[in-house]
DNA sequence: TTGATAACTCAATCGACTTGAGTTTTTATG
DNA sequence: CATAAAAACTCAAGTCGATTGAGTTATCAA
């Protein structure tokens, strides 16, 4: 499903111009306000191509000028910023049992979000109803539909036959399919294709708490457990695409050794609770019972506060992040408090002296993150260089 | 020590030729021998702007012409390959005993090799070495100093001040040091410092069993556990230059969970027998103990097995790497005998029908790996093309 | 023998960045 | 208050490097 980059592409002209654009936008974005002069510093580019690319970022409508700036001596500087409605971008995200489309615009702001429940996932029924969604999601938000800048879609990981599928719970008619393309052909617009952690972290690095962060982890709390990995503003993805399913890492707890994510994980909250008689199925559920402080629920919390530390441990001694993101589809308040119960391994890389960024944070984007960053993967495409490869 | 990118920089036309330079190298380091047409489809490059940039590196004398290949009607495409003469890297590990020195050539040949022992390590003192061996070096190698294209520099890890940081064991007067412009001015050559592990994966993709990856994994063995990873031809640094420092991860074993690198390393091994009797302090009694299938060493080795195959699976499922690479400082014998006896988890991303490489390989550079592979920074850097970044 | 095919070269063109001179606006200074 | 320094920006010319298209050469197949 994900090919992989076997050969670089060379750069030309063209090619140069593009990925300015981006860099001039990744300057933007980062700065709220920013003038010509800045970028060029920034960027080592001359002012003039600066110039030259600002002024076609606002004939297209992606920047707008935004007052002037004075920094001591001379002319005081025109500050040019984003225009959210530049540009808009779709999130899809496929599950088993669901449908949800996201809009977001160029800042990262969600515009619309739907949801549909799904009775059969053959990708042909799925295709028209994102088709249907789409066209709802973008008269509620009055968006022109040629505005949007392409699609981004999450599906269950991971791709490709792996020793993880398990076919039974995931899309197995969408496994044979190469859903970028086939996707793209039949929405006319870009697509791009990603798991949910690895969106989930892209929505926070567009319009959440991973704004100015550049290398970062971010646990996703699905159906179990998965690792969205940012490196340098990009994902890794690993060879095929499966980077990040640490929830079947064994770690060590209270009773031995146990798989990850059935010691912490929404199904593993949900099982603790039904094995004692309470039954949860719903995020507000759970909620509710931590709000009331079940004591089942904090027992489980105590219980996966151990398996949760190594795995924290394991990936800042692994990946080195500015910090680690929790969140996905767990209510806040249990996500805040399996922050706040984690032993911070002294013994970390991540022990440092001067870092200023907490070693973890709970991400902002709520229960629909993954089909956000969705959309997010489209936003960050369009402000972050690339290194142009494969044919 | 390790800055990092916070603003990505613009191109231009120059920049876009020195990408290009590495593109078209890449290209024929992979391919061996390869004509202008073939680089130009792969690239997406016109077969002009391949000419040119050949006849470049021709005249640079990176590359020889090397024959004709007819394939079918048409005229026969002339060949083109890397002149491993063309350029020679330094290649420094400074231990807190030890000084080594490394000669490669463009093709990752070593020609030099030799170890000094230190006994005091200020910096001051260890640049004098350095440039007394590097000079030894390159006339034993009869390479001339113009020819380095640049030094790589092994300092163990972690960089700058962490809760890893174990200050007896290493280096203290240089952490405080920006080593990478402190040496390239002393040594009059652009430097660049990477952790062992780091670098030893750069060994391998250079000249050993990885020359055709781009996404792997490296397991060094030095005196701790320290993981190399490279993504996309690239090593993945972290944030703070410190991503990969698996060894103190806590994994299930045979008694509880144990921190890794106390089950898994040469020190590990060493202690598990000196509590038993049998001293080996260097490389080649180990080796001798395990040609003698000595029964303590085999118990050792049949203890870490459950602590290395957790490992594997850890690495596996967060980075989904095209196979994990094992060497460093331990003997041959060893690293195939925990290959062989690692249980490869069926529950992983790399469980894959379509692999073409082993989930596991043993590298091919020896002891000296590290060293070597401070050389192979330098030289994969010239065949890698860079996102560039910060100022 | 001849034509198709492919690699390569030459010369012209083009796109995008840089350079340097000049304009405008603001602030600091005497 | 007048003036000079400073900074942002624009204009026009120059440069670098890639592309394009026509032309040459060598090989193979029919």
């Amino acid at each position: 499903m994900t090919a992989r980059s076997d050969t670089v592409r060379g750069a030309n002209a063209g090619r140069s111009r593009s990925h300015n654009r981006r860099v001039v936008l990744d300057k933007v974005r980062d700065a709220g306000k920013i003038g010509r002069a800045e970028i060029a510093r920034a960027t080592g580019l001359s002012t003039q191509a600066v110039s030259n690319i600002i002024a076609e970022l606002v004939a297209d409508g992606l920047l707008v000028e935004d007052g002037r700036r004075s920094a001591g001596r001379g002319l005081p500087a025109l500050l040019y910023a984003l225009n959210p409605k530049g540009g808009f971008a779709l999130g899809v995200e496929i599950r088993p049992d669901a449908l949800l489309i996201s809009v977001l615009d160029l800042a990262g702001q969600e515009l619309c979000a739907l949801r549909e429940t799904l009775d059969t996932t053959s990708p042909d029924w799925v295709c028209t109803r994102i088709r249907d969604l789409r066209d709802t999601a973008l008269r509620s938000a009055r968006v022109p539909a040629q505005k949007l800048l392409g699609a981004g879609v999450v599906l269950p990981g991971p791709f490709g036959t792996t020793g993880l599928s398990d076919s039974a719970s995931e899309l197995p008619e969408w496994q044979q399919l190469d859903v970028a393309s086939w996707l793209a052909e039949r929405l006319d617009l870009p697509v791009m294709v990603e798991n949910d952690a690895n969106a989930a972290a892209m929505a926070e690095r567009v319009a959440g708490v991973a704004r100015e962060l550049h290398t970062y982890a971010y646990l996703y709390f699905g159906a179990g457990l998965g690792l969205g990995l940012v490196q340098d503003r990009r994902l890794m993805r690993g060879a095929f695409g499966n980077a990040g399913e640490i929830g079947h890492a064994m770690v060590p707890g209270p009773d031995g050794a146990v798989v990850l994510e059935h010691a912490v994980s929404r199904v593993a909250a949900q099982k603790h609770l039904a094995r004692r008689g309470v039954h949860a199925t719903t995020g507000g559920q759970l909620e509710t019972l931590y709000r009331e402080a079940n004591p089942h629920l904090r027992q489980w919390l105590d219980r996966a506060a151990e398996p949760f530390s190594h795995a924290v441990a394991m990936i800042e001694n692994l990946l080195d992040p500015q910090t680690i993101i929790l969140g996905g589809a767990m209510p806040e308040g249990i996500l805040d408090h399996l922050i706040d119960s984690v032993t911070l391994s002294e013994h970390s890389v991540s022990n440092r002296a001067d870092r200023n960024v907490p070693r973890l944070l709970r991400g902002r984007s709520g229960p629909m993150t993954a089909a956000r960053g969705a959309a997010a993967l489209v936003i960050n495409q369009r402000f972050t260089p690339q290194i142009p490869a494969g044919h």
